[in-house]
DNA sequence: ATTGAAGTACACG
DNA sequence: CTAACGCGTGTACTTCAAT
């Protein structure tokens, strides 16, 4: 009745699969979008790899050393960030045009929040909602999820037949659902689960595969015996309460294909920040104030364009050996004097240089920006 | 008691 | 030789001090 139809698209291993377009000599052969493997000794990681590279075991955040050493032969490719943020502009007004066309009376009814070059929530109830005026009670349930698989089917073929690439869709009551759907149907599939089979569709997921939980949280529940979201719901609440604390309430009401996160199309910047990472670990002094000046000079660069104010600036340092630290000095009130942003940058790093011996891997600098202050 | 600052940890694409 | 491990952004927690 008033559940929601949320739709999740993603592109499948959308850099990839656009250099692939770009160049179709790579068709069927590995293809892995990363940081320069080096013969090996490249510290970065895959971005994406495509279907081919993956039978090889590469996959994203991959560190590329591992990744050359499974393949050696593939195609290493570094990220072409300009061609892939021009591509997912066209694919999302392709997206927007149709969702128009499924809005009744001229009237635009557009509720999408892009979550990344390559992926997107869509909520369609509005736009599906004449079909309780058009169409029987009882035939409006069923019909209006078939609509949205209408859709999604709709906006997959634009995507293709325009940008001749590749994507997935999941259609369900909730992101969560929508998003665990659509990994399902990868690679160019689509997948509807309707609120009643929600609960049952999750039951049988690796915790890991829920959003939210990564790495460390699935270490904990294993180590408690849930290796399953259907073991989750064997648990106590009490007993989450104390492993999760605040977290526990959302885990268990997601555990039941529940997830009440609204799709939100407006979604202001909150930081902005540089950080990089040494070819090889240095405390040569004047590399690391040239880069770090340089790194202060363009967050300072980015958010005067985007006519913000600063509350906070952070430094990060990470050392040999992956220990990583952060210093942060916060303004009594936000300003846009990025002078002294850049200065009171520069105080927190050389207290960083001057309390620690180890040599540096990573450096960073980030500014928190005030609220409202955008323009 | 509440708020803000500083620092850490985790998650995700 | 089970370690390899970017970048940008968001959230939440803990601890401590000031209001």
């Amino acid at each position: 009745m008033k559940s929601r139809i949320i739709v999740h698209i993603d592109m499948d291993c959308f850099f990839a699969q656009v250099e692939e377009r770009e160049s179709p000599q790579f068709k069927g052969k590995p293809v892995v979008v990363g940081a320069d493997p080096n013969g090996g000794k490249g510290r970065g990681v895959v971005s994406t790899a495509n279907y081919e590279a993956r039978k090889y075991g590469i996959h994203s955040a991959l560190p590329i050393s591992k990744a050359y050493a499974l393949c050696p032969e593939a195609i290493f490719l570094p990220p072409n960030f300009e061609l892939y943020s021009r591509t997912s502009e066209r694919i999302m007004q392709i997206i927007r045009n149709v969702i128009q066309l499924y809005s009744p009376d001229h009237r635009t009814i557009l509720n999408m929040e892009q979550m990344s070059l390559d992926e997107a929530y869509i909520d369609i109830t509005e736009n599906l909602w004449y079909l309780f005026f058009t169409i029987v009670k009882n035939r409006y349930q069923r019909e209006k999820w078939e609509k949205a698989q209408e859709i999604a089917e709709h906006m997959r073929a634009e995507i293709l037949r325009q940008e001749k690439l590749a994507c997935s869709c999941g259609i369900g009551p909730n992101k969560m659902i929508a998003k665990i759907a659509c990994e399902k149907a990868k690679p160019n599939g689509v997948l509807t689960v309707r609120p009643a089979e929600a609960e049952k569709f999750v039951e049988p997921l690796d915790i890991e595969k829920m959003p939210g939980i990564g790495k460390k949280t699935a270490e904990i529940l294993k180590g408690s015996g849930v290796r399953i979201v259907k073991d989750l719901k064997s648990r106590s609440e009490h007993d989450l309460q104390n492993l999760f604390g605040s977290r526990a309430k959302e885990m268990y009401r997601r555990s039941y294909g529940v997830d009440n996160n609204a799709v939100e199309s407006i979604r202001e910047v909150k930081s902005i920040g540089k950080e990089i990472t040494f070819e090889n670990d240095t405390r040569d002094p004047e590399l690391l104030i040239r880069t770090f000046q340089d790194l202060a000079r363009e967050v300072a660069k980015e958010a005067v364009e985007q006519d913000c104010s600063w509350k906070t600036v952070t430094v990060v340092c990470r050392f040999s050996g992956f220990e990583t630290h952060t210093k942060a000095k916060s303004v009594q009130k936000p300003t846009k004097d990025w002078t002294a942003f850049r200065a009171e940058g520069m105080k927190l790093f050389l207290r960083f240089i001057m309390e620690k011996q180890k040599s540096i891997r990573l450096i960073g600098i980030r500014a928190k920006i005030a609220d409202s202050s955008r323009l």
